[in-house]
DNA sequence: AAATTACCAACTAAAAAAGTATGTTATTTA
DNA sequence: TAAATAACATACTTTTTTAGTTGGTAATTT
């Protein structure tokens, strides 16, 4: 599987705040536990997830009472690749792809390696070219 | 990992036989064993992967002495796509693809699956667009 | 001080993928 | 007709990856 579950819940979490985050409002959060509710989702996996999703300083967060996270830029502003890629490493379709430079010892004469290396940049691109914005607005 | 071993493995040996295989006489058979080692597979997991290629009726084969494997078709009658689908069920990109009709109770309002449908479509398409001629002339 | 909520690390479980082992069956050849 | 050859079949093991849990600690607010 390309894409796993890790990457999809961490879409659909930043949808989740895309949609319901009061944007009037900077200092109100959304808790992991309404949204692993809504998501149905554990609360301490997704605990887990958006743990990534602040590393990567994809979400805003705040402790305590009336804490939790929210966006810090605007929904179009995240591409769909660059979450996913921060979820599950990379995006890569074959193994092949994985190190760069091609540590693989067929790979000079490798007769299959250009179809995934092509590939693997239209996979690239296609992420590249969605935005969480769109997601929420499903302009797909 | 969208392409097992299994798919690239598979691949290789049919460029393997487009390559090697003498199309001068009908009669000629390319073993295993040869194949196995000329692109370092063992040859256990080289008879299985061919048992499976065998039975979607992608080679011809001959036992005993003499005997072996060979293409019945012209390589450029080879989809890549129908042979990593033989070998790896399906190339759906998220587990969400799996199943059709989708059993998955959000997916009347899953905001991301249009996006996942629609990557799976430009990988099908993009794998029915390369031929088993194509990879052996590294015409990509 | 108590409650709340994010944060952290280590562990377990389950599933999938990769590969092996041990044969049997069909075919050719000496 | 026996030996050799090579495909065919099945069950098993190992490894890797993915998914998810457990049991906390730290920061912040009320």
């Amino acid at each position: 599987m390309l894409i796993s579950t890790r990457g999809r819940y961490a879409l659909r979490f930043l949808i989740d705040l895309a949609e319901n985050q009061d944007n009037e409002n900077i200092d109100t959060f959304i808790t992991t536990k309404e949204i692993a509710e809504r998501q149905n989702v554990s609360l301490k996996y997704a605990e887990r997830l958006f743990g990534v999703l602040s590393s990567y300083k994809f979400v805003e967060t705040q402790r305590g009472k009336g804490g939790g996270y929210r966006l810090n830029r605007e929904p179009e502003d995240y591409k769909v690749s660059e979450i996913l890629k921060a979820m599950d490493e990379d995006l890569a379709p074959v193994a092949c792809l994985k190190c760069n430079p091609n540590k693989c010892e067929r790979s000079q004469k490798c007769k299959t390696l250009p179809m995934w290396q092509k590939l693997g940049k239209i996979i690239d691109k296609f992420f590249d070219g969605i935005t969480i914005a769109d997601l929420a607005k499903e302009n797909i």
